[in-house]
DNA sequence: TCATGACCTGAGAGAACGCTGAGAATGAGG
DNA sequence: CCTCATTCTCAGCGTTCTCTCAGGTCATGA
């Protein structure tokens, strides 16, 4: 905050009684520029809101003492216009979850990975009608490149392109971080879920299914810097 | 260039119970302008960190006591805006760590070269909001010759380089040691993997490519000290 | 000038790296 | 239960890179 932008910076509030996960999000979430406070339990979640107010809540479902669900209630009660993003196991509570889900709220099942997170967080700040940020736009655009975040469609030399949803994570850390190098273990790290164990070698296969939908066109614009990571760069552009 | 570091010193605080390898690492980052602590247990680098206030910790994940999440749990707890580079053997516990590095982190697995430590950990500064040292844009330049970090590019005379992965970072390590001597075995400390156990001589050969590519031009940059090592120079200075 | 050691560089073996196709595993939807 | 989309693993293959070696050149001191 010894910045001089003129920007509201987002007060986050994240609850989970997971130390490890709260440690995990609320890194990343300070890395990417919002003010965090975290709370381990629904009681304390709803004491901290209450003098930290927060513009949303990363809210476990699973808590010790109230539930998720309660704890949104008792905010919303106090006439806060909060968002809430619920976290939940993958183990069918993402079906009662998802009903419970209404106005601009959303949900995610752990594990997920942090980009997405961050993503949905912004997505959902929108949406309550918080000011959103600086830079997005929701498109984000290289050369001939188009990716929207809000339809979640890809465009290149205008035409429409089908993408699954890693191969879309995938490229738009790519664009996010075009004309810089990225290594295979920091798109790992920011495209793939926080917990997964396999080989980096699943970068390259997604590297191989997006050249197949984006550089059948003229120029390629993804490039390999061997030993070292990928690269979206226009060849002419010096 | 003599110029440097009017500014803010950083402070290093690096972590690991063989005294070898934090002595190689702390003498490294001495060496390039840091000012460094070093602490062989979990608990000896919280009450070193306490007081010591580092910017960023070196900190290898297998320790005696706590293990090195634990202790980064711990510092971030402190509220402290601190980056962490992980240092890991190559046994798997590599995927661990990959998924826990978010937000500013980095890690890397041993054995590794000095050079990309210092430029890591460089890198990891900067990301994390410290004021780089000496204006970074990530470049490096001497005379017409330019090293961009960030996209792994080289140009000499405007002109696109095409270099390996060890040619680049021999050639970092020249620029950053620009118009000074460097010894073949610092260069081989610096660049190679601190385990090489190999001749010499491959430093020979590397800045035969290296001459091949860069020096090409006019004028030739890099010199022969004949019996101490290289420097890189113009020819007017003498 | 010669001898000597230091340095240069081409050639090549082997390893590492990256790309891709095939297919198993998983999960959603009918 | 089947189908389809998607994720992920794996192995083959071509390419590039690393490193060693050996023969040649060059600088320096006797």
């Amino acid at each position: 905050m010894a910045t001089t932008e003129s920007k509201t910076v987002h007060r986050i509030l994240v609850v989970d009684d997971e130390s490890s996960i709260s440690d995990l999000i609320s890194t990343s979430l300070r890395f990417v520029g919002f003010d965090v406070r975290t709370a381990a339990t629904g009681s304390e979640a709803l004491t901290v809101a209450e003098e930290f107010k927060p513009h949303a809540v990363v809210l476990d479902v699973m808590l010790p003492d109230l539930d998720g669900f309660e704890v949104c209630r008792q905010l919303r009660s106090e006439g806060l216009n909060i968002g809430v993003l619920f976290l939940t196991a993958k183990d069918g509570m993402e079906d009662k979850v998802a009903g419970l889900t209404i106005g601009g709220d959303d949900y995610m099942t752990k594990p997920f990975s942090l980009e997405e997170l961050v993503a949905r967080l912004r997505a959902l700040l929108r949406r309550i009608g918080v000011v959103e940020i600086d830079t997005d736009d929701e498109k984000i655009r290289f050369a001939d490149l188009e990716l929207n975040e809000a339809t979640h469609e890809v465009h290149r030399a205008g035409q429409l392109l089908e993408m699954s949803p890693t191969e879309f994570q995938l490229l738009r850390y790519l664009l996010i971080n075009a004309d810089r190098v990225v290594s295979k273990s920091q798109i790992l790290d920011h495209v793939w879920q926080y917990d997964f164990r396999g080989d980096a070698g699943i970068v390259e296969t997604y590297i191989s299914y997006l050249r197949k939908k984006i550089d059948m066109f003229d120029p390629p614009l993804i490039h390999t810097v061997r030993g070292v990571g990928y690269r979206l760069r226009l060849p002419a552009a010096k």
